[in-house]
DNA sequence: GATGAATGAGCATTCATTCAT
DNA sequence: CATGAATGAATGCTCATTCAT
């Protein structure tokens, strides 16, 4: 899957095609030289266009970070979404984040890592209400669907703000790597044992 | 613990007092404004000094990021040490990664802010072979220590790669909550859930 | 009387209505920000139009101005003349000068406030010499006028240069001081000492 | 006297060489250009110094703008002083009032146009509160000495809103005639003119 | 060693104006 | 006639770094 896709998604149609070429081209800059070393000049030379359309378009050098990264983040929830819909077991449930963690960043390993990159940019920034504001949902989104499937037993009782570390922080942290290089091994390679580790850290 | 003492073990003496002024506030800034909207001046002000001063003894801004965040490298690892040494049986020794991590974050949360915000820049620095060799040392380290009380069964065959993801992965995850503010208690409540939780991901 | 009046009368019709509105929200935008900090932009907004309209209509952002500037002098000079026209001694003459002066400004303020302003900007651009043309014209009208009321003795011989300093430039001036908000009083309160003044200035 | 002396006064000594060299050029590339159209690399090249210079001595732009205009008004109003202390009778400080104005622009048009030009932007910028308590020290200071003399009958019941304009409103409107090059005589040569005009105006 | 004035390449951003639709 | 996306030259300003004193 192309970097294209999630842009061809979010921005459809011919009309947008500048849009999203300068949302793609940004994002290779970002990623290659990190969101402060680049330059609009440097976009607007990969886009063959003009600063002021960049700016007609995104406002500012922020604005293009901020579309960027609700673009991942989107993209990356609604993976999330789609795996959460077919697990039915609580233990389904924990492997469907992990899976779909896992999964979303190997298939979009650029958007993965501008998301790393940009996260506490956005997050200090005019966006960072409305970031916020999506983690809280996507948060209590999970946390329904767990529950609903706790069925007396089940979950052993960490605190709920524990939660999402124990079962995400394994594989972020094993991504993270990956993506820096550190790690040679794909992921997804490891997707069984990160979901066993979370289940077993998680279950009684 | 104050955020000085780490300094003052590093740069003992009165006459690095005004070496150890100009970091402490470098830190402050690189974490109040971050590494690239801080600027020489900010930190002069802050200190009193002039630029002159703070070129003559770190060359350059780049020198200070690598200086500060070297230090709190070694600040951590000495930690680390110290905990593994006490401990005796694997269990206690992966527990011990885990308790040295919380409480070192908890005990210098600007240190730890710092580590996070600067770790791609000075690994991408000309200090970054540096940083590189040091955490393969200390990956080395760990991986002699528990192979020696792994005595035949004991850890299962994870791979190597994945290790240090399974152990700290969830600590990290949830230490990075707990400095941005978005989680309210202090990791080390969490201490021997997050142990816990890592030597049922590792053991069998 | 609102601002429009001046408008209206000079491009009246409703098919001018778009016209009238760009020119009175122009007006208000370069009496707020200034001359130079309005952009097309903001005027474009206020009036819930477009760029292309703007330029349709008036060429460019000079062109904007010195049609402004023109309807406020072409309005001022009109009541120069009725009161003039009214005035049958000398005395006479010069308190109508006076008084239509500081009526219209009165009755005027956004307009007369941007004459002060955008004057430097039209006498240098391209429209500068018309409106160094009409204001030839305006003093040859007077000068004659007051000549024609000399009847021998009358005004004092005052060097020609120094006249309209002497008549308007105490009105001016309070003027200036009240549309800044130096001054409280309207300058309609000191019509008769201003007439006074310039009377008791020019006559022996 | 030249553009300089103004300048040698208030910066004296060797070392602000390129500070009163900075504020020559810039006087120069405001009289000449106007305020917005002036760049700081217009400066720049006059002075064969480097931007960084110029943000060093004056902060920003606006910052030079206010710099020369408070040496400008320091400077007319030293020699408002001076003339004042020389009169003796109400009328004489009159004229010492009209004189002193009519000589400075005079004697430093470049100054007395740059005034004109900056003090809407001054008054409206950070600096205008200063500038404001200056003014309105200044008047109180004129007005005591006016009181001081005025012994009982003298000086008719103005109100005091209206005295300023009706003393100096006709010699600045002659002044920025002179300056701008619509009127040719020197105001000098109508120096008894103009005070005789404003006691006149003034006086019962 | 300490100081801070000076440097100047580099950057984000603005905005009048054009022109294809 | 109207629209507004696109242009790109121009500008104010920053800031790491140097070096004469």
């Amino acid at each position: 899957m192309s970097n294209t896709s999630i842009l061809e998604r979010r921005f459809p149609g011919r009309r947008a095609q500048l849009k999203r070429d300068i949302l793609l081209q940004a994002l290779q800059c970002f990623n290659t030289h990190g969101l402060e070393a680049t330059t609009i000049d440097m976009i607007k030379a990969r886009c063959d266009t003009s600063v002021g359309a960049i700016y007609h378009h995104f406002g500012n050098k922020d604005g293009l970070v901020a579309a960027l990264f609700l673009a991942a983040l989107e993209d990356q929830q609604q993976l999330m979404q789609q795996y959460l819909e077919q697990a039915d077991s609580l233990r389904e449930g924990i492997a469907a984040l992990v899976y779909s963690y896992v999964d979303w960043v190997e298939a979009q390993p650029d958007w993965a890592r501008f998301q790393y990159q940009a996260h506490s940019s956005v997050s200090k920034g005019p966006h960072g209400a409305e970031l916020a504001r999506r983690n809280a949902e996507r948060g209590k989104q999970v946390a329904q669907w767990l529950e609903q499937r706790e069925q007396g037993a089940a979950l052993r009782d960490w605190p709920a703000e524990l939660r999402a570390s124990l079962i995400i922080g394994q594989s972020e942290n094993y991504c993270r790597s990956w993506l820096s290089g550190r790690a040679g091994t794909p992921p997804s390679a490891y997707r069984e044992l990160l979901a066993e580790a979370a289940w077993r850290s998680v279950s009684g």
